[in-house]
DNA sequence: ACCTGAACACCGTTCAAGT
DNA sequence: ACCTGAACACCGTTCAAGT
C-alpha cells in the first residue's frame, strides 16, 4: 500500500523550468564542470533520462541556462543620444557582473551563438544604444560582435579562477613567478614591464579593454560591406 | 620465443615529444574534444596510464600542446618604429592562422593563462612592437592581455563549427533565419540591420576588431597605474 | 505523456604488478 | 625508470518497460 499523499512532501513536478533552476543552481554552486545531467537530475530527485523531455541533450540544457543568466541583465532605460556611451558601458558592465555569478557560463556563447530571446534582446538594445549615439550601422553591427567576443572570454577567464577554487590573487602570483624566471635578455619587455603586466584588478583591466573599443569605434571607419 | 627485434618494426619509444605530437595530430583531425588520453594513447599503440611520465595531466598535455601551436607562429622580424602597426597586425593574424588550424585549441588560453616558453616569446615580441610603435608602456602592457583575449575567443569560436563539422556559411544562414522569425516591433535595430549583422567573413571582421582596438589604442588615456 | 532503471559506450586517473 | 592491465568513479544518451 503506498503512502497517501498526505504523508509525504508533494515532489515538485518536473517542468523546463525546474530542470534549468536546478541546472543554475548547480552552476553557481560548482561551476559548469559540475553541471551533468546526472548531478542535474539528482538535485531534482529523478534520474538523469527523465530530463530529456525537458532538453535536447547537455548542450541545450547550457543554452536554455544561458539565457536565463542573460535574463537577470537590467538594460536600464531607453537609449539616450546624450548619455549613450554611459549606457553602453553600464551595459556591458551589467552583462559581465552577471555572467560572473554563474562560472563557466560565458563559454556557452563562445561555442554557438545565442539567439535565446533574452540574449537577443540585450543585443538589440546595444545596437540601439550605439544607433543613437550617432555609431554607423555597419560600425555597430560588428562592434557588437567584437566587444561580445571581449566579455565573453574575459568572463570566462576569471570565472575559471572561481571554479578551480583559487584566488585571483593566487593566480597573480603564479604568474609574476613564472616571469620573474625568465631569462631578462630574452624577454627584455616582460621584465621590463613586470609591475605593470599583473596590475589592476580584473574590473580596472575589463574597463580599460571597453574604453579602448569605444574610442576605436569613434575612430575607425566603418567596414566596406 | 619473442621474434627479434628484426623481424618487427621497431615501436618509437616514448617521450614527452612523441605525446605531444600524437596529441596534435588527434587535435588537428578530430578537434580538441577528440583529445582524450585514451586517444592519444592508440595513437601511440600504448594505454592511457602510460602518459602519465610524460604530462601530469590532460590539462597540462594541452598546455603543453598549445605551447606548441604557438611555436608554430612566424614572429616576423625586428620590432620596427616606422612598421609597427603593420607587424603587430601581421602578428596577430598568423597567431590567428597558427590556432585555427588545432580546433578548439583557443579554449586553452582562456581557460588558464600561458606561461610556456613560447607564449612568452610571443608576448614578449608583441611588447617589443607596442614599445618601438611608441605606446605607453602601460596601455602596452594592458592592450596585449585585451587583444589576446579577443583572438582566443574570435578563434575558439570559429574553430568550434569545424568541430562540429558544420560550414561557417550554414551557421550563417541559422542566425538569419532566427533572426528573420523576431518581431520586428520588439527588435527593431537587429530588423534592420540583418544585413549587415551577418555580413563579411571570419578574416574580415576579424580585422575589423583588431583596428578598432589599435586606432582605440592611440585615442586612450594609459590607465592610472 | 511522462518517468524510470538498466545498459552502452565512453571518460580521467590511480595503482599494483611487471620489466 | 618505464610501462601496463585492471579497476574505480565518473560521464551523456538511448531504450524497453512501466504508469
Amino acid at each position: 500500500m503506498s503512502p497517501s499523499t498526505r504523508d509525504r512532501p508533494a515532489k515538485a513536478p518536473l517542468s523546463r523550468e525546474a530542470v534549468l533552476q536546478a541546472g543554475l543552481k548547480v552552476l553557481r554552486a560548482e561551476g559548469i564542470e559540475g553541471v551533468t545531467m546526472r548531478r542535474v537530475a539528482t538535485e531534482l530527485d529523478t534520474g538523469a533520462a527523465s530530463l530529456y523531455v525537458y532538453v535536447r541533450n547537455r548542450q541545450d540544457l547550457l543554452n536554455q541556462m544561458f539565457d536565463e543568466v542573460i535574463g537577470e541583465i537590467d538594460l536600464g532605460d531607453a537609449p539616450d543620444p546624450k548619455r549613450w556611451r554611459d549606457q553602453l558601458t553600464a551595459l556591458l558592465h551589467a552583462s559581465r557582473v552577471a555572467m560572473d555569478r554563474y562560472p563557466g557560463i560565458a563559454r556557452v556563447p563562445l561555442a554557438n551563438v545565442p539567439t535565446g530571446p533574452n540574449a537577443v534582446r540585450a543585443a538589440d538594445r546595444m545596437l540601439g544604444i550605439l544607433r543613437a549615439g550617432g555609431v554607423d550601422d555597419r560600425s555597430a553591427s560588428w562592434f557588437v560582435d567584437v566587444v561580445s567576443l571581449y566579455l565573453n572570454a574575459a568572463s570566462y577567464e576569471t570565472s575559471i579562477y572561481v571554479e578551480e577554487g583559487r584566488e585571483h590573487d593566487d593566480v597573480d602570483e603564479e604568474i609574476r613567478d613564472a616571469f620573474s624566471q625568465l631569462d631578462p635578455a630574452d624577454h627584455p619587455n616582460i621584465t621590463a614591464l613586470m609591475p605593470m603586466l599583473t596590475a589592476g584588478d580584473g574590473d580596472e583591466r575589463f574597463d580599460f579593454g571597453l574604453q579602448l573599443m569605444i574610442n576605436g569605434l569613434l575612430n575607425t571607419e566603418p567596414p566596406k560591406i
